[in-house]
DNA sequence: ACACGATGTAAGTCATAACTTACCGTTAGT
DNA sequence: ACTAACGGTAAGTTATGACTTACATCGTGT
């Protein structure tokens, strides 16, 4: 059940900014921690967290630990939501694609 | 962003037990607490965050008050997941990275 | 070798939220 | 009308976890 881990993880609404931040690609913890309303360790603590629930890598580059997202860790999260849904399932799924497309579109 | 809401709702994993026992068809309070090692009230407590949450929503029938799933709730949770993968995604983050060396550079 | 910058870790504080028990109102059955 | 079942709410307790500051460590450049 590490959709519980995932969900736990990312409930706390600091921590999924550091995450989401990595949307942007791998970026070193002063960067993470840049701009937030919390202290650079506090952030080093949620970077901790993510990575033992595996949403989240880390790699050394020289005296910087650059951390990056690792969208595997979504995963069970992702099914179970989706097995919310029955048949409708599909549907909403090509829909959503569709809707992305279109978003990227007009950027 | 109510997935944040929802992200935070579902973390707890009693209410979270709670939650997808009405996956089974919607139920009455005193069901869906019996075998939970929790009290009654405690899933009383629950349902009514749940409820403002969303995610469920509660009918009465006679003495009883029945609380039934709300997919709709997950909806915004779902999005923001799926927002993870994708094309768009990608070229962000290329881009991302490209502006990141930049920084790095001039520093 | 030294000093600085980047980051992890320890220890302690504090707010929150998940639980408990006790109580209340409401509906159904006799 | 009385009683019992259903379930919401109040009040209080307690564990947890998100944060802080202080310190330790490890590379880099001079």
């Amino acid at each position: 059940m590490a959709y519980g881990t995932a969900l736990a993880v990312l409930a706390d609404p600091t921590r999924r900014k550091v995450f989401e931040r990595l949307r942007g690609g791998p970026r070193p913890v002063n960067l993470l921690a840049r701009g937030l309303p919390v202290s650079r360790p506090a952030v080093s603590q949620h970077l901790k967290v993510l990575k033992d629930a595996g949403l989240v890598e880390e790699r050394s580059e020289g005296v910087r630990r650059i951390y990056s997202l690792r969208r595997e860790g979504l995963m069970e999260l992702r099914e179970w939501l989706e097995s919310f849904w029955g048949d409708a399932l599909d549907a909403f799924k090509l829909e959503a694609e569709r809707s992305y497309r279109l978003k990227k579109r007009d950027k």
